[in-house]
DNA sequence: ATGGTCAACCAGTAGT
DNA sequence: ACTACTGGTTGACCAT
């Protein structure tokens, strides 16, 4: 095992599996063996002392960690690894593990681990798009009921609207909104039945206005649930 | 004390 | 059946 201050001050530590080098005990299956289980007995010590070349003594007294830190370099080389791709075959991973000196299982993992990390990024990623997607529409919204209120607010007169079906203006009065799908109806005047109509206000200001919210799709051009 | 990070594990699943 | 992978979880460690 060793043990090392890196510059952030952090303690960095690696250790090597038991009997990686020379134990005889070395798992035939790496899947039968759990990295982080200390051998009985005799293999303890093993355990505990065996690792890479430069292990050294904790200067401190305090007691062996348990947990594996992989070193500076090793996750560099794993990261470099993973940018080329995201995951390896046998072959590679028995290299990576030799070049690292690591078990090709603990490869695995940090690979494993890695999508997984990444995976979760793009996810988080996504849900900041959508999260400010969502607030700009929130907003949008917002501003369109408005809108809306004041237009039915106004004082000026009720709005002519000309309908796409008799070609004559029809009164602003006979419009309605619904609420569900926030898109204009007429009410009662084309052969009394309630229908939706391609609306077009003969207020050419209003019609701008109705027609300019953000790229929004204008009012007029609404087709009705 | 507590929350975050990460190596390692396990169960389930899909492909062969 | 075996292998490789994913999603979820655990536990050690660290920073605050």
């Amino acid at each position: 095992m060793a043990v090392s201050r890196s510059s952030s001050s952090s303690l960095e530590l690696t250790m090597s599996m038991p009997g990686f080098v020379s134990s005889p005990s070395f798992p035939s299956s790496v899947k039968d063996l759990d990295i982080n289980q200390v051998p009985s007995g005799a293999e303890e010590e093993e355990w505990i002392s065996a690792g890479m070349e430069d292990e050294e003594e904790s200067t401190d007294g305090a007691p062996p960690r348990k947990k594996l830190r992989l070193s500076k370099e090793q996750s560099r080389l794993l990261e470099e690894s993973f940018r080329q791709h995201h995951s390896l075959n046998p072959r590679q991973k028995e290299a990576l593990a030799l070049q690292l000196k690591l078990r090709p299982r603990q490869v695995e993992v940090w690979f494993q681990n890695r999508r997984a990390r990444s995976k979760l990024k793009q996810t988080e990623m996504e849900c900041e798009y959508l999260k400010r997607w969502f607030g700009s529409l929130t907003e949008q919204n917002r501003r369109l009921q408005r809108e809306v209120e004041e237009l039915r607010a106004l004082k000026v007169g009720p709005p002519t609207v000309i309908s796409p079906h008799s070609c004559e203006p029809l009164p602003a009065s006979t419009l309605t909104m619904c609420p569900r799908c926030e898109r204009v109806t007429t009410t009662g005047v084309d052969k009394g039945s309630t229908k939706t109509t391609r609306t077009a206000v003969a207020n050419p200001t209003i019609a701008a206005t109705l027609s300019s919210e953000n790229g929004a799709p204008a009012l007029q051009s609404r087709q009705s649930c």
